[in-house]
DNA sequence: ATGGGTTTTAAACAGTGTTCATAAAAATTG
DNA sequence: CAATTTTTATGAACACTGTTTAAAACCCAT
């Protein structure tokens, strides 16, 4: 038994030793811009070893996938002590455009980029997704049930909350700030959070 | 003298002949998807021969880009007959949702996807975005000037009501809107426009 | 040491973007 | 019209891509 145990352990660790390559390649170099054989030379291993431990590449994406979306929800576990629902509202903001900004790859990773749909870890990773996301209607809702808001549509508030947030964060990783002086950027960004919050307190 | 000028009409026809397969070509499979070979085999014409009319498949991509702000260009267009700031503002964002549900390729082209801007196309491209975004802020400004809004960094308005509706477009062209049910997207877009509307009235 | 089961890999296939010498076509000249 | 020069097109090649497969290497119990 206990030898299957180490071959399933020696498993994983290959598996993982696979994940870290290809992460760190996708940083350095985009995610198109690496190859199986680049992680197969990183990882000192022939490119067929790797298809003994993912079907293919996008299997791989799928992997990356939802890994970034476990490191965004940790990113998130703070937000659920704050007591008080407009401030726990205010913070998810916060932290979403924070966690967009300083891992870009990781966000784009899982809501930019065009992914291949098709394998079991990826609706892991979207359950995952939708759970923070549940989360996120839940904590208007909260504040809906405590009268923050006049409309009572928690749904389509938290959808369009969502919208400007992704919207900046989407802008800032896809470098579509051009018009912008690159010095003026970020502050133009914490000023439309203000007012978005401002206008949310308007709802 | 004539026969360089009709040296010069064949160039661009053939300039022009390229692009439109090209472009064809990447509504049905996608812009990663189109091989330089397939666009020749298209044409009707040998891989090589794309090279003497783009340097690479790049340039390509960026004549393509300025091809598409070019079309949204037009699309708001009618936008300018609007007197009225506040209607040509709403006007405005309806039309950008529309643009980018209705041509989300080229939408994906000009906003989203990670382009290589290494080109003069591009900055024509970029400049013609520019003058599109000028004119939305001075929209903007008009409202502020006509009392619209308490606020008055035009900018700031300007950019929150793009995050928004880049936003919502970006959701769905990048299909991450999976946890609403398909029939209820649109809906919810509809609803998020309207209720983002109604925000910017108390600005 | 030998056989059996895993794990690894070299080699190959069909595809990619791109380059270049050569071939074909067109325009210019004698 | 014929010969020459210039322009335009291409076949073949290079180095790369994701992926498959048959063969080799390894591990381990008998």
């Amino acid at each position: 038994m206990s030898i299957a145990e180490r071959k399933e352990r020696e498993k994983e660790e290959m598996r993982r030793n696979i994940l870290a390559a290809a992460l760190k390649l996708f940083r350095e170099k985009g995610y198109d811009g690496v190859s199986i054989r680049n992680i197969a030379d990183a990882i000192e291993y022939s490119p067929a070893t790797i298809y003994l431990y993912f079907r293919d590449k996008s299997e791989i994406f799928a992997a990356l996938q939802f890994e970034a979306a476990s490191v965004m929800r940790d990113h998130f576990l703070p937000v659920a002590q704050i007591e008080d629902p407009w401030e726990r509202l205010v913070d998810f903001g916060r932290r979403y455009i924070d966690f967009g900004l300083k891992h870009s790859d990781l966000y784009d990773l899982i809501f930019i980029i065009r992914a291949p749909m098709e394998y079991a870890e990826n609706q892991d990773c979207w359950t995952l997704g939708i759970a923070t996301h549940q989360f996120f209607v839940q904590t208007v809702q909260a504040c809906v049930d405590a009268r923050y808001f006049k409309s009572t549509d928690s749904e389509a508030i938290a959808y369009t909350l969502w919208c400007h947030v992704h919207g900046l964060v989407a802008l800032f990783v896809r470098e579509r700030m051009r018009m912008y002086p690159e010095e003026k950027r970020v502050e133009l960004a914490r000023k439309s959070f203000a007012m978005i919050i401002k206008m949310a307190e308007t709802l």
